[in-house]
DNA sequence: TATTGTTATACTCTATAACTATA
DNA sequence: TATAGTTATAGAGTATAACAATA
């Protein structure tokens, strides 16, 4: 399983800058649709609500989010990254493309830039798709993973 | 993180064939090289031996790694998979290809088929350098994880 | 009643450190 | 002494179930 493989060395990479790949991977999300409710991030992650509550936690803990009851409907709860959350993220992004530059080196240059262009592009799709059904389901039942 | 998504999308698909990620991995890493002393493996993998000794368990408790004493170095231990090993990682990697190729169809077809040929190139190159690494140093020192 | 999120609990993966057996 | 592997322990992510607060 290279996905696997691959994931492990970002993991490896993000350990220089004190975050785990799950905190990561909410950070992400959570910067790319600002604010966020705990729901939406568990959505988009594939993940449970609970789990969003404990690995949050740590973000909350270390600056990087905000957690703050939403005005509108006190059940829920937004989360927002802090400028020290976006700046960790831009640091992390450069780790996790470093250690990944020198994996490709592996393939010849063509087949290296044609995977990290295939894995942008597939990126792409697959995060606007997961959100444009999180639209579309506007109110439905919680923490249904798919 | 694309491959941190597709780890875990692949991850739900090993659950339906009661296979945990790193458990496949293992499997995979020792089908490829089988059989296997627990250094190799955890060197395969990045993981430390006392990792490989916890996740093997759950394998050889299942009926699906042997594990037996190397009778020429009597501190070394040999993990062969079985038959029913191999049949179960055929039924996983069949999961995971289909679970995969569903979230290809986000993609237009030809860069779906670049994005699958990449990631099969990728994994072919990672494994035989890490392979080869491996064959360079017999007699390493143990554990070591780049 | 239904939904949002948290807490409590348990399981797996992982690392580190200490230990046993063998070389 | 050094190496192979295990056991013991701890920390993080994850899920399930039970719960509180709000709608």
């Amino acid at each position: 399983m290279v996905l696997a493989r691959l994931a492990r060395v970002a993991e490896r990479a993000l350990l220089r800058v004190e975050l785990t790949l799950p905190q990561y991977r909410m950070l992400s999300v959570l910067t790319a649709g600002n604010p966020s409710t705990a729901s939406r991030v568990a959505w988009m992650l594939s993940v449970k609500p609970a789990t969003v509550t404990a690995v949050m936690d740590g973000l909350v803990a270390g600056g990087y989010v905000r957690r703050e009851p939403d005005p509108t409907d006190r059940r829920k709860v937004t989360h927002e990254v802090t400028d020290a959350g976006r700046h960790l993220l831009a640091t992390a992004n450069d780790a996790i493309r470093g250690q990944l530059a020198g994996l490709a080196s592996f393939l010849d240059e063509e087949q290296a830039e044609l995977a990290m262009a295939a894995l942008t592009l597939w990126h792409q799709a697959l995060v606007s798709a997961r959100q444009a059904e999180w639209a579309a389901r506007e109110g439905a039942q919680r923490g249904e993973c798919r």
